[in-house]
DNA sequence: GCGACCGGGGTCTGCCATCCCC
DNA sequence: GGGGATGGCAGACCCCGGTCGC
């Protein structure tokens, strides 16, 4: 996932390279010729607007070409930019974003991928960097963010918002280092509106409430600390799922409170189809592998991660474990092994083989070590 | 010293649908 | 009617190291 992401960026970044290698000069282009044009059109009745409107769009196609921005990807994702009727701001927007520390690449990129950036006034952006800043510590980290997600600094116009949801979570007892954690890794969190942040908050209380818990403020911080794209799913999500894994696990309240805020926060943000699907698969893989419902069950209250597993890499996962002579029960004893890659095991058992490791009688926790710690171990098998 | 157990870190944007307002 | 704002979904693990008991 994190791959493709780059790619996307490297190809975006190339593109406005091939486009233009610096628009250094640009501000002065824009100055001097298309800037009047878009202004005086501007100023121009609706209804009398429509040849001067083709005129405008065409500056600003020009603009975007210039500052080598993909024009045909940002048309593609928004194309209501590029026919609106009232003025656009690329040119203040990219003097902005330079102006603390952006390339042009970078720029460009960001109006690639999110053109209605170009829509907000100087004034709103700058009042948004104060308030981002108010949360992160330098502008090279507000940067960062902004570069990896545009749309979460430039999707709403609405900067009393995010001052509410900020007021709102300090007042759940959120300090300044939390709110960093999760501007940084979830930023589009502060994109929602302040009553639907709200609701996520209270629904989380009211199941720690429902599942006979005394204390939902702490349960919610604990939920949303382990797992923070909580936030960002909805509420029929969350609650389905955490239906779905009461329903097959059979748990207690206290059992299920517990399992709510310890490793099960991971899972409750995936589609709810693919947790069914996957239940599903893994029961039935397991059971062809001669193990009970109770086994599996165990195993999806101790490791539920397991549900994270496509059935695409967990096939094979167990395969190459049970080729080698481990059997099901080593797993289910130890089923963190199946967090590392198919690969990293293949390695590892490949290594393992030899020096003629005895699975039966060392175990199998070997293979659920850091990489570190397993080539250590090995250099004594070794010698 | 060793293995077992466990918690936590990185990474999560891009796109579509729908609603609302001008 | 159209653009903007917002909600929601798809995607689909891997790895490290601290601590503790023996």
């Amino acid at each position: 996932m994190a791959a493709v992401h780059g790619v996307r960026a490297l190809l975006s970044l190339h593109r406005s390279a091939l486009f233009q290698r610096s628009f250094g000069l640009i501000p002065v282009q824009l100055t001097s010729t298309c800037l009047p044009t878009r202004l005086c059109s501007a100023t121009t009745k609706r209804n009398k607007a429509r040849p001067e409107q083709k005129n405008c769009n065409k500056s600003l196609l020009e603009n975007l070409h210039l500052m080598g921005v993909d024009v045909e990807m940002a048309r593609q994702r928004q194309p209501g930019v590029f026919r609106r009727k009232s003025l656009t701001n690329e040119q203040g927007l990219a003097e902005f974003l330079q102006s603390k520390g952006a390339s042009s690449e970078e720029i460009a990129s960001i109006i690639s991928r999110f053109p209605r950036a170009i829509t907000r006034s100087t004034e709103h952006l700058e009042e948004r960097w104060e308030l981002w800043r108010k949360i992160l510590n330098t502008d090279s980290e507000m940067l960062s963010v902004l570069e990896r997600s545009p749309e979460s600094f430039f999707r709403s116009s609405d900067n009393k918002n995010f001052e509410n949801i900020i007021t709102f979570l300090t007042s759940l007892g959120f300090k300044t280092k939390d709110l960093q954690r999760l501007l940084v890794k979830a930023p589009r969190i502060f994109c929602g509106s302040l009553d639907l942040t709200r609701q996520k908050v209270n629904f989380l209380k009211d199941i720690c409430v429902e599942l006979g818990g005394t204390n939902p403020e702490q349960f919610t911080k604990t939920v949303l600390y382990k797992n923070v794209f909580i936030f960002s799913e909805s509420i029929k999500r969350i609650r389905t799922n955490i239906d779905i894994l009461r329903a097959y696990l059979g748990l207690g309240n206290s059992e299920m409170l517990a399992f709510i805020q310890g490793s099960a926060a991971k899972i409750l943000v995936l589609s709810t189809e693919y947790l069914q699907n996957n239940l599903n698969s893994v029961e039935l893989k397991m059971v062809s592998l001669g193990c009970q419902k109770a086994d599996i069950q165990k195993l999806f209250y101790t490791y539920p991660v397991v549900l994270y597993i496509s059935p695409a890499t967990l096939s094979p996962k167990l395969e190459c474990l049970l080729k080698v002579g481990i059997k099901v029960e080593q797993i289910l004893e130890t089923p963190r092994v199946l967090d590392y890659s198919t690969q990293n095991i293949l390695g590892r058992l490949e290594q393992l083989q030899e020096v003629e490791y005895n699975f039966q009688k060392n175990g199998i926790g070997i293979l659920d070590c850091s990489q570190k710690r397993f080539l250590a171990k090995m250099e004594k098998l070794k010698l």
